[in-house]
DNA sequence: GGCAACCATTTTGTATACAAGAAAATACAG
DNA sequence: CTGTATTTTCTTGTATACAAAATGGTTGCC
């Protein structure tokens, strides 16, 4: 960590260029490998790097004013973790997903949302079910903000992942929503899809505060199979590669 | 960590002390960190790491004889895959799996396997059901040998994960079935176990070619189940810990 | 004798130098 | 003018030097 200054300024002059992100957000994290995964990670969710893209090392080494090191080792975890390919001739490209893939990617997610829901009828404390119930109100306050209810949708399906006290499950998880995080546009600009996920939401949680396991599953289920309808739909108007 | 010739020697010297095992199995790969990867893992299958035990970087290098980079990164794989865990200050160390873990971890593997066993039946290939019942046959003449037993019983799961047709579910099981390969101790030391995994096998392959998803999902997650059984009943022998 | 603080050793984190490989551009020949 | 071969440049892979953090032992004090 000889001079980052240097580093930085000469990255500074190119980074507005090449991405179109401000400065990288957070500041302060205890490793700069990790610091180098938020920041990347964060900046793939909000955009600034093209589905696609060819990320080289030595490039965001330079935005991020620190070595290669770090950043090599961020991009190897984003690999393993399917946000980035490996790209035919070795070196990271922003993952893209094609219709397919979107296919299979809804297919794993309904069966994964499916049993956390059943297993969080089961497993949830009372006051995780507080807080589900809590979310969902939340959720009916917000309906006329779209931005807010990407972020509430987000809570309330995490806190649901969470009830169902599997870790296993939980990074299973975890894995398909980052993946399906390369999705840019949010499904609820279609018309009346807010107030349907909503209801869809309300049954989930009612099944999980009665313990209906079943019913839990099923509404779950339910839920992403409409998600993907939803997501195919958007995809027909947006063109055919998503991302 | 002046010189790595002093290093290797002393490394050199320990190896077979620290690790069971002879030399490092697999060369030529096409780059070290793959090659690193892939013998850490090899000797975590092979019980070469004890669990719980602490890696550290240097050793692993002298061991293989590369320098600690591509070990950084082979461990940073392994880490993110669960089979190594970061250590409460920085550092990996094998991983353990406890008894609730070890149940976690079937009931995800119910879900999924079921899941593939299900989508296998609508979109598994004629060549695909065909390479299923040979692997079948194959099990059945060999259910004397407890080691190719294994290996069969794996080819066999791993055909049908394959014949489910989607990535994102390889995926995840693969986390699954991989974490599952810390348990060191086969199942099929226990009387009768061989058998009756077998039927449970023909059940699943059957219903798959006739294409009856519910019947394979259905059959899949049962002999999950008793896996898990299997796999408890054998871990009260061992003693508390498993792996 | 026990506890605490400090120092030494070990181990990880980061930077950079260097090598090898691949892709792109250019030049030459047909 | 086009296709191919060669060279140049860029990018990744690896090693190593250096810095920082932490652990564990040792020593001193209460």
């Amino acid at each position: 960590m000889a001079d980052g200054r240097a580093l930085k300024e000469k990255a500074g002059a190119k980074r507005e260029a090449r991405f179109g992100l401000p400065p990288p957000p957070v500041e302060g994290e205890r490793s700069r490998a990790e610091f180098a995964y938020k920041a990347m990670r964060r900046t793939l969710r909000d955009g600034g790097f093209k589905p696609g893209q060819h990320l080289r090392e030595t490039e965001i080494a330079g935005w991020l004013g620190i070595s290669r090191t770090p950043v090599r080792e961020a991009m190897r975890r984003l690999i393993s973790e399917g946000l980035l390919s490996n790209g035919p001739w070795h070196g990271a490209i922003v993952a893209v997903l094609d219709m397919q893939q979107l296919v299979e990617l809804y297919a794993v997610r309904e069966t994964l949302e499916g049993t956390a829901a059943a297993l969080a009828a089961r497993h949830a404390s009372d006051p995780e079910i507080r807080y589900l119930r809590d979310t969902l109100e939340r959720e009916a306050r917000a309906q006329r903000n779209p931005d807010r209810l990407v972020e509430i949708n987000f809570e309330l399906h995490h806190a649901i992942h969470c009830a169902a006290h599997n870790r296993y499950l939980l990074r299973s998880l975890g894995s398909v929503v980052d993946t399906l995080g390369l999705l840019r546009h949010a499904t609820f600009v279609l018309p009346g899809s807010a107030r349907q996920a909503h209801a869809e939401h309300q049954a989930m949680v009612s099944a999980i505060g009665r313990r209906d396991a079943k019913a839990a599953e099923t509404t779950a289920r339910r839920h992403v199979r409409h998600a993907l309808e939803l997501r195919l739909r958007l995809t027909r108007h947006t063109g055919n590669a998503v991302g």
